[in-house]
DNA sequence: TAGGATCAGGGTAACGTTCCCACGACGAGG
DNA sequence: CCTCGTCGTGGGAACGTTACCCTGATCCTA
């Protein structure tokens, strides 16, 4: 509690002999200044080791140079991502992010709503499926705070947004397997809640259809994109009779635990069945055998929202929805089917 | 730009007929409130949506509100851990979490000073490797910034820590291989600016040591903690003439990285080739085979470390070193040696 | 019943910074 | 020579909240 006193900015004021407004101008880069008097403002300010109070320039100018990131409980991998292209856009800047993980976002709008107003943000982030959460983005609005979106499917043209294609996605993922030769798939839909499950599953649909393979209720299964949902949905797939020869999982957690029920099953991937997964994490490349999936530029994408989100707060005009390019990355979970 | 102006103390003050001062009483629930006035200040904040305005809080109380987590490259499951129990002592606090991950905090101290001091942090939770750095929180108690440590393995007796015995742990490790029969044991050290990776090392050998064993320097291979530095140190290691039957990871990324080489190799894992790894983060199941590691529990280190540090924030005298229990989980990546 | 303690509430000045306006100096244009 | 605009600088108020100190009223105890 013996906290020592910072230096203000009229200890700098007095050391340098000028008034405290020149010191602010100094601090904040603003015209109107000497290079004499710069020069002695900058020496009185290393020598106080002077930093200017965050608080007190909130205050007055109304910004709390904090930005949050909204997401619930999606993949740990995800999450990562995540917050590294958002912190990677704002290194160098003088906005901190804030981590807001929420329990869930449709469940208590208001909750939510509540927290974010009383955490001072300038700005926030919203990562899936709160990115398609139109009560929130209307309060957001209302409450003019801005906000970008990372993934969106619906309610597009509504405040700047960078998704990827997820119908085309899937459907290549899909075609993929076609192409080996599969007519016996078996589908993990994700979360739910995330919009993005419905597009993917449309996406896989397509592809089969075009093919003129039907996709049986029976062979779609639910999960939540974690692990442990994917592994249960992968048991019941691998308990049909007969068992699909190729499964596509809605992300790489689900598909790793294909792999695993497959492992127990006594399968060997991809001799005797070709998984799929999603989203190109870290996971896809630690399993054996390393997964084909679909590369979702997350890091890129939270780069590019947290981006536009600063163009937003420096007085620009929003920007509008951009999509990113995905990819369909081949590698050694897919095979021809054995014997058929 | 036509950002609402929100409601301020005097307008609920105005509102309720009390006095500004008594707003601010009931909002910080203060005594010496009746309560007939305090449900009228109640319902005017709801009326009026009013959130007192951190920055001017803070101002005043010269607090933030902010607590910074500093952490430096990990693994992404134990960033997702440890970010998780942070939050989850705070949950229901005022206080909010800001992620301040750095380059390399040996290199550039000064620089990671100078951003905690700029970001106005009340205090701030050190993540290894952080949390052994000298420097640092010499600066930190000179700048009278709280902090609590995360496994740290050095200076013990400065400040509040949490950490778990990481030579007993590895030496656990060791014990199960050599228990199972083997005498060809391999290790993949972590990252050497991690202290425990040395300590770990510590513990391999005192096992070895106590069995008559010989850990041959050509048995150590070198790594950083991540995936693709244990798939090196791995291949190198079964490379030898002849191969190790068991190999010790320092974490969990590596061990999985392991398997995959034998995977390559052609080996089977834990067939030919036994692996442990460590820290019992999600890759540890979701591999196969899931992998017999020891579990390290970073969540409720982080959980506890903030809570102690929270207890400083509320001028409670500073906690010392806490060392929590890990455990050794026997899954199926280990087995005894199968021809000798 | 007097005395002090406790209670409910208010007035005013901080906290550290930036914004609005004013002021003198100085060069240019009529 | 007299304006007029721009440049460098300073004075004072404002941002929204809490801390410090005050005033009456009420309550308990000797």
């Amino acid at each position: 509690m013996t906290r020592p006193k910072r230096a203000t900015i009229v200890d700098v004021a007095r050391m340098a002999e000028v008034s405290a407004k020149t010191v602010s101008r100094v601090v904040n880069n603003e015209p109107h200044v000497t290079e004499a008097v710069k020069t002695r403002v900058h020496e009185a300010m290393r020598a106080l080791r002077y930093h200017p109070n965050v608080a007190a320039q909130g205050l007055v100018r109304s910004r709390s140079y904090l930005i949050g990131l909204v997401y619930e409980k999606p993949s740990p991998s995800y999450v990562v991502e995540l917050q590294k292209g958002a912190l990677e856009r704002l290194h160098g800047e003088r906005f901190r992010l804030v981590v807001l993980p929420v329990e869930s976002v449709t469940e208590r709008e208001d909750e939510i709503i509540a927290l974010l107003r009383s955490a001072a943000l300038d700005a926030v982030l919203l990562a899936p499926p709160a990115s398609d959460n139109a009560a929130l983005m209307r309060e957001l609005r209302e409450g003019g705070m801005p906000f970008a979106r990372i993934s969106p499917t619906r309610l597009l043209g509504n405040g700047p947004s960078v998704a990827m294609d997820d119908v085309a996605a899937a459907q290549e993922a899909a075609d993929h397997l076609v192409a080996l030769g599969h007519t016996r798939i078996g589908v993990i839909k994700g979360d739910p809640s995330h919009a993005a499950s419905d597009a993917r599953l449309v996406g896989y649909m397509q592809a089969l259809a075009k093919a003129g393979i039907a996709l049986r209720p029976e062979m779609i299964e639910a999960g939540l994109f974690t692990f442990d949902s994917g592994l249960a949905a992968a048991r019941r797939l691998l308990a049909l009779d007969p068992p699909p020869t190729a499964i596509l999982a809605q992300n790489d957690d689900m598909a790793a635990a294909t792999i695993a029920a497959a492992r127990e099953a006594g399968l060997h991937v991809p001799e005797d069945l070709s998984v799929v997964g999603f989203d190109d994490s870290d996971i896809s490349r630690v399993v054996w055998p390393p997964l084909t999936t679909i590369r979702q530029p997350v890091e890129d994408m939270a780069y590019k929202a947290m981006d536009m989100l600063l163009h937003v707060l420096k007085g620009e005009p929003e920007g509008g929805d951009i999509h990113l390019a995905h990819e369909l990355l081949i590698r050694r979970s897919t095979a021809p089917p054995s014997a058929g």
